[in-house]
DNA sequence: GCCATAATGACAGTATGTTGGCATTAGATA
DNA sequence: TATCTAATGCCAACATACTGTCATTATGGC
């Protein structure tokens, strides 16, 4: 049995979806393998790149739950990386005058040496690729899976309650 | 620093591509927890759902490394969760003519109904979306998502060479 | 036919992510 | 104040995926 004929009941809206599911995963699969290989010279993962990332975003000092909140993974999940990431000498926890447990994560010297790689890697493969795979409606494309992103986490916000 | 700070030395397209690996990773994220929700009822979860429909989709007995071909993963993650779904009776082993070591993958009666609930499932989530999430351009997306699929397996052919 | 090479499956190890349980701390409320 | 609830970090277990190594089996060139 085919795809197509699988499919072949569905709504052309709810084929689209599912087709949609399936190309995600693959994509993000891609992006994956791709971020870990270019990031490797640089002694880093995907995603202990995006934690970094997205410690260096908020640019203030923050608990590690809320690190995690931002990024929308588990507690647990993210603070396993920045335990990493601690032991890499990149992050340091410094205690936190609002509460005994849950220290502050900042970035060390090295860490901000780090972040300036990071964005070169990313910058260097953005550019290359845009320069030579020239399609429009990637802003077009980017709004879509932004409102379906949306729609979806506000559709199922039973889901994304207990998280650790 | 913000989002917008990092992204600011970057071109328009880079810029958007970048956001769109952020995107496509939180989209699977919610792709992914949605999935293994939809599918706990019928005792199933992604990965195995998505094994099963490859092999449904296919048609014919594969081996696992023909499976993990088609579905673009490495050959020991697929054949884990095959062994798997050997043991809880969804799959059988077949002694493959041509290959003694490589037995073709089949689905059993079990199986057969199994994926019928999967349908089902998939069915519902996607028409009970599509009803409520009334944006035009999926298609248009789609396309985007795949071109850039193949562009970027393309581009970096080396890394997909050795995988398993 | 022989031998180098590729493909296959098993096993072990690693990376990333989730969940659950537990003790401790903060905060809110009676 | 006392107490209940929520939040936090640690530990352990599991699910998914990748890689590397090994023995076995095909396959193709000589």
């Amino acid at each position: 049995m085919s795809l197509e004929k699988i499919l072949d009941e569905f709504s052309p809206e709810a084929e689209a979806l599912v087709r949609l599911n399936l190309a995600i995963s693959k994509l993000n699969g891609i992006f994956l393998d791709l971020g870990n290989e270019l990031f490797r010279p640089i002694g880093m993962t995907n995603a202990r790149s995006q934690v970094m990332g997205a410690i260096d975003i908020a640019g203030v000092p923050l608990t590690a739950a809320q690190i995690a909140r931002n990024m929308g993974l588990s507690r647990q999940s993210v603070q396993r990386i920045i335990n990493i990431l601690v032991d890499d000498g990149l992050l340091v926890l410094e205690d936190n005058p609002h509460h005994k447990r849950a220290s502050l994560v900042k970035i060390t010297a090295a860490g901000e040496e780090k972040i300036l790689q990071i964005r070169e890697v990313l910058f260097r493969w953005s550019e290359q690729v845009a320069s030579n795979f020239k399609i429009g409606g990637l802003e077009q494309g980017l709004g879509l899976l932004q409102s379906l992103s949306d729609y979806l986490e506000q559709s199922s916000v039973s889901t994304f309650n207990n998280r650790g």
